[in-house]
DNA sequence: CACCAGGCCGTGC
DNA sequence: GCACGGCATGGT
């Protein structure tokens, strides 16, 4: 099954990435990774595990295909998709940021923080900040770069940050808990971040896309249905509506 | 002009 | 416990 790596990287999961010329960019790490297939990451030990290079995804999107016609559908509508596993400071504000804002506006929103706080790794490319080169950020100052309501919502994350490290070997619901206590993180942003950063396949954000699929499609379901495929059966079910319209 | 986007908070009941 | 209005911003 033929990688969809444009899926995987600028499908809502990350805001991180650039996609020119068939080469997709970020910066992570503290470096700039240039790749234009998967081939190019198996090498780099960073990049394998945040690609999470060690999981099945051909066999989990098989056995995905098989529950029923939807998630047939929803499979075969796209290529392979993974999920990342990125740091947890990262995902956390950018799904803050993500709330009541679309993917185009979100990646706009990360690049300024990144060009505001972070630094220069490399001419004319900026890591994201960490919690502490955002220590001294000010409600107006992160209003002035677009962020409106969500201002004050990453300066209590910047706060709280030390939270994100305690999250680990926490139960599925105690995590969902103790994310939600930082302003602004509510169900669906804190399923998003423990999917997408602390690898809990168990997750499955509601979002207005997903709450259309729910609506038309599994009227009857609860997200339990997926199991124990919730998350990435969510993230084919989301792609595809999306596409759809 | 309206309505929407990977929602959540505060308030009222 | 659930329903509802408000919320910054930029695109359609």
């Amino acid at each position: 099954m033929e990688e969809n790596l444009r899926e995987t990287l600028l499908g809502g999961q990350s805001f991180s990435w650039r996609e020119e010329d068939g080469v997709f960019t970020a910066v992570l790490n503290d470096h700039v990774y240039r790749i234009r297939t998967l081939s190019d990451a198996a090498s780099d030990p960073f990049l394998y595990d945040y690609f999470d290079l060690g999981y099945d995804y051909a066999a989990a999107r098989e056995a995905i295909a098989k529950k029923d016609d939807i998630l047939r559908e929803a499979v075969e509508s796209t290529g392979l998709i993974r999920l990342l596993h990125q740091d947890h400071w990262t995902a956390a504000i950018s799904f803050i940021l993500s709330q009541n804002n679309n993917i185009k506006r979100i990646t706009g929103l990360y690049r300024r923080l990144s060009e505001k706080y972070g630094h220069e790794v490399e001419k004319g490319y900026f890591s994201f900040p960490t919690a502490e080169e955002m220590a001294g950020a000010t409600e107006e100052e992160l209003r002035a770069l677009g962020t409106g309501f969500r201002a004050p919502f990453i300066l209590d994350a910047v706060k709280k940050a030390p939270l994100l490290d305690t999250i680990d070997g926490l139960s599925f619901d105690d995590s969902m808990a103790a994310l939600q206590t930082i302003k602004g993180i509510g169900p669906k942003v804190a399923s998003c971040i423990l999917i997408f950063s602390y690898q809990r396949r168990e997750g499955f954000p509601m979002d207005v896309w997903m709450k259309k699929v729910m609506r038309e499609y599994y009227p009857d379901k609860t997200p339990e249905y997926f199991h124990p495929y919730e998350a990435l059966s969510q993230q084919y079910l989301f792609s595809w509506m999306r596409s759809k319209g």
